[in-house]
DNA sequence: ACATCACATTGACAACCATCAATTTATCGA
DNA sequence: TCGATAAATTGATGGTTGTCAATGTGATGT
């Protein structure tokens, strides 16, 4: 009881085989850097085009469709403007998520599945 | 060449076979929503959990760690202020990415790889 | 009770972001 | 060359976010 009473108030047992209860030393220290600060960025700036429920169902509407999609497919399901959904596209773009083709009058948007795994990797 | 030609400037091919070169109907239509509005919004909110260099380093420090990480351990390495980090961390905690469980003086944050795994099934 | 410590909250500010109307750019058919 | 069309860009606006100093809160040991 003593023994729970000093757990429940105490860092872990591990930390505890090799600390005092002095406050400056009282944590495990945690490892060395998974995550550099330079990846950190890169990835940050990946995970942001989608932080977006609109850009997610873009990019479902691609994912979702094996081939390409028509830009001008995107607009009237997506429920947003024209300019709107071409601000978002040019983000998701840039992510290096989706590429762009324009042929002709349209511009055609394809996923880019080796982007999304490198996405899926850093999760698990 | 005039074939090649009017696949430059024309739909594609499966899109050619049904559809005329009137404007109005120049797309395929994509398929439909894989993602409906409302987890549209609450995968943005995870991603947007993940859209900050600090969180994503912050997250991998705890989960380069077998178990659990303190509080305090996380300011020093993240080299951001002590409510900053607080702050994050709070983000982290409300997206469900990390579970947060106070013991005494100190806060030791966990990893919860079922909704880490959940977000990878959205990748792929 | 009191001083101390870990962490959270508040308040303020600058930077960033989503959105749309209006306009511009690029491409096509005639 | 001209009119029409798809998409990008611009400019403006309201909302959100990252940051830290200062302060608040709750737990601890004395």
């Amino acid at each position: 009881m003593a023994f729970f009473d000093d757990l429940r108030y105490s860092p872990p047992m591990e930390a505890r085989k090799t600390i005092t209860l002095d406050p400056i030393s009282c944590c495990a220290p945690v490892r060395a850097d998974a995550l550099d600060e330079v990846q950190a960025d890169m990835l940050a700036h990946s995970f942001a085009a989608l932080a977006d429920p609109i850009r997610l169902r873009l990019l479902s509407f691609i994912t979702s469709s094996a081939g390409e999609v028509c830009a001008c497919d995107l607009v009237e399901p997506s429920g947003r403007s024209q300019p709107t959904v071409s601000h978002h596209m040019k983000i998701l773009v840039d992510a290096g998520l989706v590429t762009r083709d324009k042929r002709g009058l349209w511009v055609w948007y394809r996923a880019v599945p080796e982007r999304l795994d490198a996405l899926r990797a850093v999760l698990g």
